[in-house]
DNA sequence: TCTTTTTGTCAAGTATATTTTACATTTTGA
DNA sequence: TCAAAATGTAAAATATACTTGACAAAAAGA
């Protein structure tokens, strides 16, 4: 399922996903497939993305 | 570095490291690997352990 | 409009998470 | 003590996260 939780905190911060997949040091894609949402990223890779929107896991990643 | 929050997490659970891997349908090896530190797990991984264990992602992985 | 930026998507390749098999050491409990 | 269970670790194979390059469509701004 899409994650609207993080296209929404990037939103907020104004980042488009290239903007953000720099910030992460990944590719454009990659984020793109993370907010499609059929991914399955790594953990690492979702700390750096929390990061870059002062976020934390709970409030990206976790569900109920 | 370790993951002591996950091995305490276990330990309060009396769970060995194959009961844990059972319930999140990976190896041992790999709870081993993740309770060392050295390893990049997937996030539904991640979530997988918590459930097990009764924890959030920001109890268990997230830092600071 | 027109142009630029952003997003969506795909196919082929590379890097790495995870498995399988296996063995040694440590810990636990009788 | 002794045996069984739990842990630590490693090498080779497999599955999959992530990249690269590329193109089309949608959105944004002038």
């Amino acid at each position: 399922m899409k994650n609207l939780r993080l296209k929404s905190a990037r939103a907020a911060k104004d980042m488009s996903q290239e903007d953000l997949a720099k910030a992460c040091n990944v590719t454009r894609q990659t984020i793109n497939a993370i907010e499609k949402g059929d991914y399955n990223p790594t953990i690492n890779l979702c700390i750096a993305i929390c990061r870059a929107l002062d976020k934390t896991l709970d409030e990206l990643f976790w569900e109920e």
